[in-house]
DNA sequence: GCTATACTGAACCATATAGTTCAGTGTTTG
DNA sequence: CAAACACTGAACTATATGGTTCAGTATAGC
């Protein structure tokens, strides 16, 4: 069992919980970036994607380093367990409570698959 | 693949980030509750438990119904396949960029499938 | 019918967030 | 050396958040 204090939660959460954040840390997934080219892709001033980038790298989901006058961002060592077992942790009970009235979840797997 | 589009994942992760949400959620997974009997566990106004259920609610993880005087609060029909997608994603690229080189992805899939 | 209960809504407060501009500092590069 | 570049920090704005109190409304129970 993975073990998870409120903070680094509400942190991580709240990290995630703006577009431009999730979509630095995708950009990030497919190689390293400066502020700079972070801010063009995002259409954002170089002081504002500071800032995202410093939100996130408070998470733990981003690295950065100073190499000259450019700011190196990449991924961080976080590979995001403890969010994940929160999550695994409500699909448990969801899965208890409505399995208790039969026949719900296959029909909800249906619904879904048809959207 | 699961499809989901920004403005859910950032109130569903927006909704995360706050301990006491999360405890709620936690808490319904063991039965429903009134606003009251929540107010009550995690030491907090009625108005202030209803702003909690309400923004648990906008995200799909609360479901509540008026029944005589008192709100009875459940689990939501959401089962986060949207976050835990992300955050899938995520973990793919996370071990992309880190681990290409040796087994860990073996590993993580094992994980996954005993849960 | 009267009173207690359970919630609701408006208003308020303090702080945080997402963004900006502007004025720097340190680094390359011609 | 001078100019351009990449970032940094302070200050400001607008809005959102997490919480409260207080004054209602509707229902339950005696």
């Amino acid at each position: 069992m993975v073990q998870y204090s409120p903070e680094r939660l509400d942190a991580a959460f709240s990290a995630l919980s703006d577009a431009t954040r999730r979509g630095v840390v995708l950009q990030l997934g497919q190689g390293d970036a400066s502020i700079s080219d972070l801010a063009d892709k995002f259409h954002m001033t170089l002081t504002g994607m500071k800032k995202h980038v410093g939100v996130l790298e408070q998470a733990g989901f981003v690295a950065t380093q100073k190499v000259g006058r450019v700011r190196k961002c990449r991924l961080g060592a976080r590979r995001m367990d403890e969010e994940l077992a929160w999550i695994a942790q409500y699909r448990a009970l969801w899965e208890a409570r409505f399995d208790a009235l039969d026949g719900v979840i296959e029909q909800l797997k249906q619904e879904e698959t048809s959207r």
